[in-house]
DNA sequence: TATTAAATTGTAATGATTACAAATTAGTAA
DNA sequence: TTACTAATTTGTAATCATTACAATTTAATA
């Protein structure tokens, strides 16, 4: 927990038990949950939790780039505080965002076009693994 | 607008004069209009246009892949009727959406990995050219 | 310990999208 | 050309994620 303190230390932001709540959440579960899956797992045990400071705080937390906010699915904003460039795919059957452990080869050259990046998000959309097997099955049978 | 017709044909779509004029619209306009942007431009026109006629009518026309959505902004789908695969760039100031004319050389490599991978989309989000420049100056007058 | 700006809370509002049922229409076959 | 049917369009109402806002509370500092 110490080391969420620093964090938020580093980054000159307010220390409240809500935000290290947060990052806790999101540091221990690399599923890439939305607002209302951090709000609804973390009101178990915090009742007065309210989801007004949990959009609050990961707005925050993405401001000062700790985390990373994926626009993937368009429903809905999806949050992961996982260092490092990397992309991710969505299944569209079943909903899963996998990580996708590449880089961006093409990030440096496009700061050199007069646009200043600072985010470079890498989507991959299909049919994970599982349901592209379940979706052969189906149609091998009768 | 015979290009259009054939288009839908190819597809076994049924040709309808609304369908018609979104994809024309979208060809026209390589802008990445929303939904909304394009309800209310062709509604100048055509009166008589549903809201959800759009938002039919644009989903059909994407799960055929002749048109592609966007989800950059996080807030709203775009839509894009280019072919050929590229990328896009969101300025987080002024938000317009540049078309960013590279591809992605990992596609290939993902195939293999037991995914199905049917959309890649490659987005890059910060200041423009032009409000990068804006910032500067701001911060060199007193 | 007192102060103050910032954060939290709960409720209400917003905005994009979807659900749904009735009316209309495109494509097909007689 | 006409009749039929399934698909499409339309308008309204609902939903869902997110934001606005004002009152209360709290973290950081002196």
């Amino acid at each position: 927990m110490q080391k969420y303190v620093q964090l938020l230390k580093q980054n000159k932001i307010k220390i409240t038990p809500q935000r290290l709540q947060i990052i806790q959440f999101l540091d221990t579960h690399h599923t890439h949950p939305t607002a209302e899956d951090t709000y609804k797992t973390l009101k178990k045990n915090n009742p007065a939790l309210s989801r007004t400071t949990v959009y609050n705080s990961l707005e925050t937390l993405r401001k000062h780039h700790i985390i990373q906010e994926l626009t993937i699915s368009g429903n809905e904003h999806c949050y992961d505080f996982k260092q490092g460039s990397h992309h991710h795919f969505l299944c569209r059957t079943c909903g899963l965002i996998l990580d996708i452990d590449i880089k961006c080869p093409n990030q440096d050259r496009l700061l050199h076009n007069g646009h200043h990046i600072e985010e470079v998000h890498g989507y991959f959309k299909g049919l994970c693994k599982n349901c592209a097997n379940k979706q052969k099955n189906k149609k091998v049978k009768p």
